[in-house]
RNA sequence: GGGCGCGUAGCUCAGCGGGAGAGCACCACCUUGACACGGUGGGGGUCACAGGUUCGAUCCCUGUCGCGCCCA
């Protein structure tokens, strides 16, 4: 016996470790079956579940399920990528419990300590998502960091490198001074910083009274200034371009160039240029020749070093004493000291209040310095054609569609990709130095020994680059490195390219834009055929989740409350396309309320003898009833299909919400008690065997969305074998005998009850009084069908009997319409008659308005002539029905004048 | 400033050329033998605004206003 009341926590854990242990959720190399993959993308090691994994992981999962019963060989790989920054911090944290730093133990200790975690904590994810019902590929798990993905990722490399798209460059970076490293564009964020705009006088070289104003919000720059632009057709400056400024507190002289970078509305319409510490700057710096010297060092901290010639004593305007000791301060204080140096020389000229956009580290959350470094880089220009090719191409498309014009933004002006990164966890860069300096890039020491031995005709010293690589860089290679590459392994051949990639929009930058770059170009097809992009998860007000605003949901709380099951489905339900999901654990607790309905429809079958026969053959029906539900789950089955296909998840959702609440509930159990309780046994067992058969697709439909209610029905109603619903095919469409009749049947009986019951609710007649339900001008099959549905009638429409009525309506009695005739209920004794005018005469108005604005559509020549024919046909028809319906409720009106 | 998206019932949203829909919330009634996480019924919308195309516009086009996101 199903239990009162279902309790998620008490199945959760084992139907999970049921399915895992029988190999419910395993790929199959050796399968004839049509594989169906999906590549999970890499979650942080460092990472715990939160509502954006829920949302895109119960998608994928819902996915792969339904794949998976529709006999396809399903591979979800599972695995996490070993996140470079956050995983380094994460360490140096730990160790900074104890007061030390990771340059006290050293690189290999500290390599050893990460891996020391990883093994203790790096598993919390993937523990996380066993409880979201996951049915990931446990056994192929890998990580970006294991040996195989390491040796695909020096392969890539190497190869790359001899194509000449990696090099080494000296380019601007976005240097994060926290961590003391390059990071990527990408994990940049600007931020509103309220500031000042500093106008600076820089006295003009031979004319001792006159200056040049410039702006700048950044003073502490200046001393690597080596120009100032004006924009060339600012006639306010004309007469300066070419001549030289003195650079205040260094005493360089520093050119005026023209330059239409130069913006004549923002501050003074003169900028000084800092090539070194400015994105901007740095291109002026390039078009006019100008030197770069640099004046942060890697902590921020002031560093006189390659400006140290350029210094001269300049008298009251710059003091080589005040300047060397700027040397070794922090930016922020270098500031202050300068602007105040500035003010006592009298070249302050105003501050005023300035917001502005400053870069920020994503992770550190310090602001971003641009510094003049030598990196390796990635030339993703040349490897985005064809990628931006696949896109156009349709090879690979976007679902929802607008998203490529993201992509194609992106990719068609891609900038050189730094892949090197100043942190010790992570694949170091396979590059090795000789004393000349010579680069020798290898896929191991030993090979690049062989090389240097070929160039200096001896052995030399080797030394190892210090950097490791982006993790991007790796994750980009998932697709294909998770499945043995650079071996040509079996599973390689059949599992890519996968068939779809699922993942927010805010990632289309890193994974699909890097994954599509290196499939390309090392298995020459795209990683996936079908990129599905959904939303992000907000609150219930739509704000996005946040620690700082506390208003975050743990999907793990969720769960315990109410169970996995109504946490997926809430968040199917609610997943529109190109939509956020707005979700708090109001929405979760209504859905569960549908899971609730399943089981207690499942248990009210149980109590009734609904037992699965796998012998029952829909197609020989015989019940009208039977026959209407075969043919509304066949409809579902079709809609839900359809769904998925499409990527529909929420039409899917609702698809199988009305059909098991509305149909099968409120009218297939609803009929079918009489039948149940009464005495023809043939039609009782008739129904319980359609029931069970229905109530079977019915956990199949759903099983994708809600696996666990799902499957304890199944295992308990005996429908398979412990554990086997998640192998069970797919339902599909199967033919109904008479389907149409039944129909026609069911929904006047439907509708009959429906109106009986809105004429006693209007009329506030208590449940409890029971009336005859009397017939006037009804068709004979109309009556036949009253006869036949007497019982349920009864029940439904709380009716003493159905009657035909020939003669006069009976005084007091209140009248509806259901097509072709008009019923009674002879309630004299409980009917208001002025409350029953006025009902009907609200009914007569709907009715006519509906009337009026049919007729004068047909009255309109043009539409008769220009609409098609079955538009025009059918309007007349509706017409016809309405004008009847008013002729009816005109003649019940007169009855009771 | 450029791009994308969104304004439909109190809320969340579906529909996207021919009858304005769902879920939740609300109101009324109902402890009917699966389920009060339930049943039955009901109220509620100039489909943001203004033009245009069309026989016909919530739906297509143009503009306006408001909101959100991304990029500069």
């Amino acid at each position: 016996m199903l239990n009162k009341t279902f309790q998620p926590s008490d199945i959760e854990p084992g139907l999970y470790e049921g399915w895992e242990r029988s190999g419910g959720f395993a790929a199959d190399p050796a399968s004839s079956a049509r594989p169906f993959t999906i590549m999970i993308p890499p979650p942080n090691v460092t990472g715990s579940l939160h509502m954006g994994h829920a949302l895109t992981f119960t998608v994928q999962d819902t996915l792969i399920r339904w794949r998976r019963m529709q006999g396809r060989d399903a591979l979800w790989q599972p695995g996490t990528d070993h996140a470079g920054i956050a995983t380094q911090m994460v360490v140096e944290r730990l160790l900074a419990e104890t007061q030390s730093k990771r340059q006290d133990v050293g690189r290999e200790r500290f390599i050893e300590r990460v891996w020391q975690w990883k093994a203790e904590s790096g598993g919390t994810i993937t523990r996380q998502l066993r409880r979201l019902g996951a049915s990931l590929d446990w056994p192929r798990e890998r990580f970006t960091m294991d040996e195989g993905l390491s040796a695909a990722v020096r392969e890539v490399f190497v190869t790359l490198y001899r194509q000449g798209l990696i090099y080494r460059d000296r380019r601007l970076v976005n240097w994060d001074p926290e961590f003391q490293s390059a990071i990527s564009d990408l994990e940049v964020e600007s931020r509103e910083v309220k500031g000042h705009l500093w106008y600076i006088r820089y006295p003009i070289a031979g004319e001792p009274d006159r200056f040049i104003t410039v702006a700048t919000t950044r003073p502490e720059t200046m001393l690597g200034d080596t120009g100032i632009a004006v924009h060339p057709d600012d006639a306010r400056y004309a007469d300066l371009v070419g001549r030289e400024a003195i650079l205040p507190l260094v005493g360089r002289r520093i050119p005026v160039v023209a330059d239409a970078y130069s913006d004549p509305e923002k501050g003074s319409g003169a900028v000084k240029i800092t090539p070194a510490h400015d994105f901007n700057d740095f291109g002026v710096g390039q078009r006019h020749s100008l030197p770069m010297p640099s004046v942060l060092d890697r902590a921020g901290c002031v560093t006189l070093a390659e400006i140290s010639d350029a210094i001269e004593p300049v008298p009251g305007r710059a003091d080589p004493d005040f300047l060397r000791g700027l040397a070794g301060l922090d930016r922020s204080e270098a500031r202050a000291r300068i602007v105040a140096e500035l003010e006592r020389l009298g070249l302050l000229d105003r501050v005023e209040q300035h917001t502005h956009q400053v870069p920020h580290g994503d992770r550190s959350g310090v602001a971003i310095e641009p510094r003049l470094t030598v990196q390796w880089y990635c030339n993703a220009g040349e490897l985005a054609k064809p990628a931006i090719t696949a896109v156009e191409s349709g090879a690979a498309s976007f679902v929802p569609k607008q998203w490529e014009n993201t992509f194609f933004a992106w990719m068609r002006d891609i900038q050189p990709w730094c892949i090197s990164r100043q942190l010790w966890w992570g694949h170091r860069i396979p590059a090795w130095y000789g004393p000349d300096g010579s680069v020798f890039v290898a896929h191991t020491e030993t090979e690049a020994r062989q090389a240097a031995r070929a160039q200096y005709g001896r052995d030399e010293t080797l030394t190892q680059d210090e950097d490791v690589l982006d993790t991007w860089f790796s994750s980009a290679l998932w697709p294909f490195s998770t499945l043995g590459w650079p071996e040509r392994t079996a599973e390689l051949t059949r599992y890519y390219p996968g068939d779809v990639l699922v993942t927010g929009f805010d990632i289309i930058f890193f994974w699909v834009a890097r994954m599509m770059m290196m499939g390309l170009h090392f298995m020459g097809e795209v990683p996936f055929r079908d990129i599905y992009i959904h939303g992000l998860v907000r609150d219930e007000r739509g704000q996005k989740m946040s620690k700082s605003k506390g208003n975050v949901i743990d999907p793990l709380h969720l769960i315990d409350t109410y169970g996995a099951d109504a946490l997926r489905f809430t968040i199917c339900a609610l997943t529109g396309p190109g939509r956020d999901v707005k979700l708090g654990p109001q929405r979760v607790e209504s859905y569960r309320s549908f899971v609730t309905k399943l089981w207690n429809a499942a248990r009210f079958c149980e109590m009734n003898g609904v037992a699965p026969d796998p012998s029952f053959d829909p197609a020989g029906a015989g019940l009208p009833l039977n026959r209407w539900l075969l043919d509304a789950a066949n409809r579902a089955v079709s809609e839900a299909t359809a769904a998925l296909e499409a990527y529909r998840i929420d039409e899917y959702a609702a698809c199988c919400y009305r059909f098991v609440w509305n149909t099968f509930c409120d009218w297939y159990l609803e009929l079918a008690k009489p039948v149940l309780a009464g005495g023809d046994q043939e039609a009782a067992a008739e129904l319980r065997r359609t029931a069970a058969h229905v109530l079977g697709v019915i956990l199949r439909l759903l099983h994708p969305v809600m696996p666990f209610v799902t499957e304890a029905l199944w295992d308990q109603f005996g429908y398979g074998a412990p554990y086997s619903l998640i192998r069970a095919p797919w339902p599909v469409p199967a033919a109904v005998t008479g389907a149409e009749a039944a129909r026609a049947e069911l929904g006047w009986v439907i509708r009959l009850i429906g109106e009986v019951r809105a004429v006693r609710s209007e009329m506030n007649v208590p449940p409890s009084v029971t009336t005859p339900i009397l017939l006037r001008d009804a068709r004979p099959e109309t009556l036949a069908r009253a006869r036949a549905w007497i019982e349920p009638i009864r029940r439904l429409a709380r009716a003493s009997a159905v009657e035909v009525l020939t003669g006069e309506m009976p005084r007091g009695a209140a009248q509806a319409v259901v097509d072709e005739a008009t019923i009674a209920l002879p309630l004299a004794a409980v009917i208001d008659l002025d409350a029953e005018r006025a009902r009907l005469a609200k009914e007569r108005g709907r009715a006519e308005q509906e009337a009026q604005k049919l007729a004068k559509k047909l009255d309109n020549a043009d539409f008769v002539r220009r609409a098609p024919e079955e538009v025009v046909e059918e309007n007349r028809d509706r017409l016809k029905a309405a004008q009847e319906e008013v002729a009816r409720l005109e003649a019940a009106l007169r009855r009771i004048a």
